[in-house]
DNA sequence: AACTACCATTGAGATTGTCAATAATTGAAG
DNA sequence: CTTCAATTATTGACAATCTCAATGGTAGTT
């Protein structure tokens, strides 16, 4: 009566699998700019919105504990990349926007990493690729718990 | 021209962010079990095949670091739910094998898992999730630096 | 017997995850 | 205006995880 599907076919397992090697060689790719993953994201999210994005925000979007972004910006600010600037209309909150060099280091690393999903997704079709980002997206963000991305009806 | 894609439609961050959501529910069925996701699955491996599974196997797999491994059985071993058998052919592999009550276990967490799996997956239709599966395990083991599965023709 | 290669193991050091506590700020209630 | 609860960023402690180098035991080869 035992079930006992093998765990190779486990979406859980093969979920972080997949996302252990990509991670693995997005961090190869990113290690001549001297940042990780994680940096990387938090870059990259403050070259997005022109809107503010706070600390809490990113914490939420990344599904990450606040504590673990004050490090990553931290960083990112001593390095130049960032500034970190308290919103006038609610100074608990601070604002997390890119630099100038911040938007040139960030579009070097998007390109590195565009280099390095060559590996890994120029197998796959377009359409196959599309419908993965339509259900991890789906998975990521069920919850509600976090960042906005459940109804993308916008003005897009 | 700049590309600037949004990082919320980036794969990595999408595997990542779905890996972290998936594990994080899984960590929490099975806490009343006292174990954690990678104790499951070398417990699980351990369950599975009647051959031979060596730590490298499952440090192959996994694709985690073997001293790791030693740690994850080390205490599954002193919980006597796998046993650590020195392969009589060649003895410097270690295989391991689930006891009795590893198998009993392992069972239980399943079930508990697939009671969180719930959760995130019953949205989709199964057609969908196969394709998950299919697209999940070419990007996990394109590689082949792994686990073994990329032919899946066999006896089975 | 000497050598090379492989496996499990140990240990150190960095990175990350988790959680509680705190100061500053805000908005609302009295 | 004062008090109170809620929220944000921050800090610090601790556990868990990753990464890497070194070691002892074993196997196969020459």
């Amino acid at each position: 009566m035992s079930t006992q599907r093998p765990l190779a076919d486990d979406l859980g397992f093969l979920l972080s699998r997949a996302s252990g090697v990509v991670a693995r060689s997005v961090s190869e790719a990113l290690a001549p700019l001297d940042l990780r993953v994680r940096s990387y994201s938090v870059l990259t999210f403050a070259c997005e919105e022109t809107a503010g994005m706070t600390q809490r925000r990113l914490a939420a979007i990344m599904a990450l504990d606040p504590s673990q972004i004050v490090a990553l910006v931290d960083e990112l600010q001593s390095r130049g990349l960032v500034h970190r600037t308290p919103d006038p209309a609610d100074r608990r909150n601070k604002i997390i926007s890119a630099t100038d060099v911040g938007h040139r280091v960030a579009q070097d690393a998007q390109q590195r990493i565009d280099r390095a999903y060559n590996g890994h997704f120029d197998h796959v079709p377009p359409e196959r690729l599309d419908e993965l980002r339509l259900l991890l997206r789906e998975i990521a963000f069920s919850d509600t718990s976090s960042g906005e991305p459940q109804a993308q009806a916008r003005d897009a």
